[in-house]
DNA sequence: GCCAACGTTGGC
DNA sequence: GCCAACGTTGGC
């Protein structure tokens, strides 16, 4: 059991779109290190904090699970998506992803506020410079931010 | 829109 | 394998 924060655009998919699917493909990752956490060492039921980035208030947003293991990402092979990749093939994708299954929507625990919180300071989404759509959550910063989303 | 930081590409 | 140039991310 493992636990990772997943950053989404909220226009493109958010907290409350998620829920109203019941669960969404994780489409859309280009990054290897990305790719390689949900391929290599994501696990069924792996707790996702839901993570709102590039819009106005960037922050932890909701809870989520890890509901699929790692499959090919279709959007690879659609010349008309954003997300397409010419090198790809069917017989070998580059791009994986997972479904992700929405659990709860939270209060909005933002970028700001997780700064101020020195038992979140080590998580890997905080650090200068990172740009990692998909980072993995240790037990003790998971519980911490579960403490804090329980908080008003 | 700006820009810092990082990842990828491609010439050599 | 190096590294400069370019592209992308994402907060502000």
């Amino acid at each position: 059991m493992a636990y990772w924060l997943m950053k989404s655009e909220p226009d493109e998919v958010s907290i409350d779109d998620a829920l109203a699917a019941g669960s969404v493909p994780w489409f859309g990752v280009r990054n290897y290190q990305a790719r390689n956490f949900m391929r290599d060492q994501m696990q069924l039921g792996d707790g996702v904090l839901f993570y709102h980035s590039s819009c106005a208030e960037p922050g932890i947003a909701g809870i989520a699970e890890v509901c699929s293991s790692a499959y090919p990402d279709h959007t690879q092979f659609d010349a008309a998506s954003h997300y397409y990749d010419p090198k790809s093939t069917q017989e070998t994708p580059c791009w994986m992803m997972v479904d992700v299954q929405a659990i709860r929507k939270t209060r909005l625990l933002s970028l700001a506020e997780m700064r101020t919180h020195a038992e979140l300071a080590d998580m890997l989404v905080l650090q200068k410079g990172s740009r990692l759509s998909i980072t993995p959550v240790s037990t003790a910063e998971w519980q911490a931010v579960l403490a804090l989303l329980d908080q008003p």
